[in-house]
DNA sequence: GAATGTGAAGATTTTCACAGCT
DNA sequence: AGCTGTGAAAATCTTCACATTC
């Protein structure tokens, strides 16, 4: 629905939304879906501002992305932001996601509810040792040997994967992934992966994250 | 050896580091550090520019930042840039964290190889359930009362704390480890916490990062 | 010759401020 | 009066280009 052609008529003027503005488009969503739970059916972009702790007129811009739907006077219906964000996001499609590496990490996250909600299922998860393939995870989602994952990607219309393998198979195993057609990567390693551009890559350095706040623990007169 | 007063000496002129240049040290020390494991003995901006997919003068911005230690016509001298980087992320510190929630994530992570090296250490986990209070992960790491948490927190001095909790119990939490001296926090929550500005918070969200790969997959167009 | 350090230019993101709807 | 939509200003981040040093 939210595809190539159709992008024009959601995405107002720009035709493109900033890097930063997407990032801040699922919290958005979140936050708007909450609204709706407590029963609240329109809300300023002051308000918004207080909850992300973001400037107004930042939200403003970036809601102002993808077509005036805002109402003057009023502010913003949350139904409409749902409605919308929910298909810039591409969230009213459905992914099916494959996580390579069956370890305790690849396990947890294959189980965790974030991988399994609205827009997104686990249907697989890919290793190389014996004592895995085979098995299932304690949900119940399979575990496949990795020799056979083009076959199964295909046939299970996989377009995510997520890498939770250790680093040192990580850059064969992305290439052998952009290969076989996989569009999205979510990696889990601390590699920094070599992608044809047509392969989009998220990655979550658990690392950089540490020490990160290794960094502000050490100097403390620096942002706290 | 990298605080407060030291800083001064470390952090040359500007005083303050630009968030992104911050974000950037923990790569760039990876890196450095793989390149002493080669031999590799100094390297140019050039060529970590080529390594980073950044721009040669980004780099040189990044590490102008904390002292003129490159050297004209040969470039920066890797153990130099180790030890300085090293330095400035605190890493010749060790901080001990404690991760809340003995969940699968909550266990694999507290066993996972990346919290557990060089200036880090997790020494304990915490929950709330009597089936897992005084268990221990696989690799031997105590699981005890969260009623516990402020004694021990104190007892072991620990400074890190990674919350693997049900999104419910996060603002409680976050409320109690600030109040009980914690000053970072590595938050796997979708929870956006307040926080008193004295406590760093890094969020690692795994909806945000699903529903942006969707948001590409969606959008080919944009970027890729 | 080779590569740093850096002022200035360029690009991007955020904030301000206010005209214009309801 | 209240709040959006938006041009313009401010802040931030990145790149260019070149003088300077080894």
């Amino acid at each position: 629905m939210a595809d190539g052609p159709q992008m024009a008529k959601i995405l107002r003027k720009t035709d493109t939304i900033s890097d930063h503005t997407v990032n801040r488009l699922s919290p958005y969503l979140r936050c708007f879906t909450r609204l709706r739970e407590e029963g609240v059916k329109t809300v300023s972009s002051h308000r918004l501002a207080g909850l992300f702790q973001l400037n107004s007129a930042q939200i403003r811009k970036d809601l102002d992305c993808f077509g005036e739907f805002g109402v003057r006077g009023v502010g913003y219906y949350v139904e409409d932001l749902i409605d919308h964000i929910t298909g810039i996001l591409g969230l009213d499609q459905h992914f099916r996601i494959a996580i390579f590496g069956a370890g305790h990490l690849g396990q947890a996250l294959a189980d965790h509810g974030r991988f399994n909600r609205r827009g997104f299922t686990v249907s697989v998860l890919f290793d190389s040792s014996p004592r895995k393939i085979d098995q299932k995870t304690r949900k119940g989602i399979p575990i496949v040997d990795v020799a056979r994952c083009e076959e199964v990607l295909d046939r299970d219309r996989i377009t995510i994967a997520v890498l939770a393998v250790p680093g040192e198979a990580a850059q064969a195993l992305a290439d052998r992934l952009a290969a076989a057609g996989i569009k999205a990567i979510l990696n889990f390693t601390p590699v920094n992966l070599r992608l044809p551009p047509a392969v989009k890559l998220n990655t979550v350095d658990l690392t950089v994250e540490m020490e990160n706040l290794a960094f502000f623990l050490s100097h403390p007169d620096a942002r706290g």
